[in-house]
RNA sequence: GCGUCGGUGGUAGAGUGGUCAAUUACAACAGACUGUAAAUCUGUCGCCUUCGGGCUACGAAGGUUCGAAUCCUUCCCGACGCA
């Protein structure tokens, strides 16, 4: 994986970047889909392209029980198992989460009324929940080296370590995977903070360690591969689809990398690569509010190393409060190496879009796009609406007038002009483009706020599907308009503009 | 015409003498949601209220009772059966 920064922007630690993965290139900063099972709420893999996403993410902790690791690296890998593909044909960039936030989301929280997003600004305030109720119920239990969870599908009970966590994301085939942390719940106390991030930088060792080992083994099965396939009739090859996935968009031997996959890669598996399927892995920075705690995480997993490999690039992870978050990105990203990538996760509402960018972020995921959208809050440029409310039941205008997703634009421009192939829709992700292809419309979008409305109130499919779509277009296009207002030296004041607005 | 059963809040449907402004579900209305146990969850849901309470309510009108959605009488309405 090669990470070029392309443009920085002043006074502040934002750039613009290009991440190249083994299944195409990520234009930085993006917002990242999420699709923890391996398939994106409500939408199939075209919607979710077409709404402008690059890259999805999956997660381990659900893979893992279902369908199984090993039937998703029989499948040849997530990316292929989901289908999810550039607009090429090729596979498209995908990425895994450890399954360290479930730690947090099936301990601590589970059943409670917990967010990693605390209103609680005081810390003096809150209640650490670990002392309050430590006999409460849970699905996730820390132990010794690992965590133990109890399946929320069958009861199971399943160890999850550093090592194992590792393990099942190689065997995922996602080209972005993370160490496995423990996501602190904001309750948590100074004390208890402390000794978790202990623990985090533990097992994050253990995680780059684990990579490092699974790396050399692959490294050796491709060359055994190579070679036996030196002898083979084309006919045989095509029986290799599993290896053929794996060793698909591989560097070169001079470190760089083979970009632009063909559409009809599938089909040539060896494509005079010599070297393995790389995954690169992020180290994951925690220290909750703490500034201490925070400095002192950055600090450690950007050292890390096992025999001279370092984390490929970082997630900063953990809770905080709202409004001490942009100084907990900010602290961090002032230790951790420039030259890397940073993955701020699971934090996407857009005035945090702006500040984490603003404050060096390259990649952001999170699930309110498609969430919020399946319960029937949609973002608008004035700020999020309850469709539900009696008041758009007869409102027939589109959601948003200018919106160019595919909820929102014109009917005859979806199905004659704008699909045809052009200049931007040629394009993988539309690089030169803000907008995603479909036409703007001028009043008459496809789909009403009254139409909308009434799927959900009459509990339809359709209705999550199609705030979906548009929610997910909203927040990735406006990370790829902030890329652009930083290309163009306007970040300040798309901002300004954009955030009066929104937040009314 | 006679007989039987039944009429409860927007709907369905509990409740058969006090703990009933009335269980529950749905609908309605409002809200929440940040590395997805989530097409989920929460609150409100007769009228008024200084949030203490006040007022009107279980088809209608009378009655019994300290007290009635609940018992009695008549009437109205519905379903079914017999003429």
């Amino acid at each position: 994986m090669e990470f070029k920064i392309e443009k920085k922007l002043k006074n502040s630690l934002g750039r613009v970047g290009v991440l190249s993965t083994p299944h195409g290139d990520i234009l930085t900063p993006a917002f990242v889909a999420v699709g923890t099972k391996a398939t994106i709420k409500s939408l199939n893999p075209e919607q979710v392209r077409d709404a402008g996403t690059q890259v999805v993410l999956g997660n381990t902790y659900h893979l893992y029980l279902q369908p199984g690791d090993e039937i998703v690296h029989d499948a040849g890998g997530i990316g292929k198992f989901m289908n999810w593909r550039r607009s090429d044909g090729g596979i498209a960039p995908t990425m895994t989460d450890s399954g360290g936030f479930q730690v947090f989301s099936l301990g601590v929280a589970y059943g409670k009324d917990i967010s990693k997003i605390t209103k609680i600004t005081d810390p003096s305030l809150l209640i650490p929940e670990r002392f309050d109720d430590s006999d409460a119920p849970r699905l996730a239990k820390i132990g010794q080296d690992g965590v133990s969870f109890k399946s929320h599908l069958d009861g199971s009970i399943h160890y999850i370590t550093p090592e194992k966590s590792i393990q099942i994301q190689h065997n995922l085939g996602a080209d972005i995977i993370f160490a496995f942390d423990e996501c602190t719940s904001p309750t948590e106390d100074l004390k208890y903070q402390g000794e978790a991030l202990e623990r985090t930088h533990r097992w994050a060792e253990r995680s780059l360690a684990e990579h490092q080992k699974l790396l050399i083994q692959k490294q050796k099965h491709s060359q055994d591969l190579l070679l036996r396939n030196v002898d083979r009739s084309p006919a045989s090859i095509s029986d290799t689809k599993t290896e053929e996935y794996f060793l698909e968009g591989l560097s070169q031997s001079d470190g760089s990398r083979v970009s632009a996959l063909p559409a009809d890669r599938d089909s040539d598996p060896i494509n005079n690569d010599s070297s393995v399927f790389t995954p690169a892995l992020f180290g994951i920075v925690q220290g909750g509010r703490e500034e201490s705690l925070r400095k002192q995480s950055a600090k450690i997993i950007s050292e890390i190393n096992v025999d001279g490999k370092y984390f490929d690039g970082f997630g900063i992870g953990g809770s905080f409060a709202k409004e001490d978050m942009s100084t907990a990105v900010r602290w961090v990203n002032e230790i951790l190496p420039e030259e890397k990538p940073r993955h701020l996760l699971g934090i996407g509402e857009p005035e945090d879009l702006f500040m984490g960018i603003e404050n060096g972020v390259d990649l952001f995921d999170c699930v309110l796009p498609t969430r919020l959208g399946r319960n029937g809050t949609i973002y608008t440029k004035k700020g999020k609406i309850i469709i539900t409310n009696a008041k758009f039941r007869n409102d027939f205008g589109p959601i948003e007038d200018d919106c160019g997703c595919y909820v929102c634009s014109a009917p005859e421009a979806f199905f004659s002009g704008s699909l045809s192939v052009s200049a931007d829709t040629a394009l993988p992700f539309g690089s030169s483009v803000c907008e995603t292809p479909h036409k703007k419309t001028s009043g008459a979008s496809r789909y009403s706020r009254a139409y909308i409305a009434h799927l959900f109130h009459g509990k339809e499919m359709l209705a999550g599907t199609l705030a979906s779509i548009h929610n997910l277009h909203f927040i990735v296009n406006l990370v790829k308009k902030i890329r652009q207002s930083i290309i163009e030296d306007n970040f300040f004041e798309f901002k300004e503009e954009f955030l009066t607005g929104y937040l009314k």
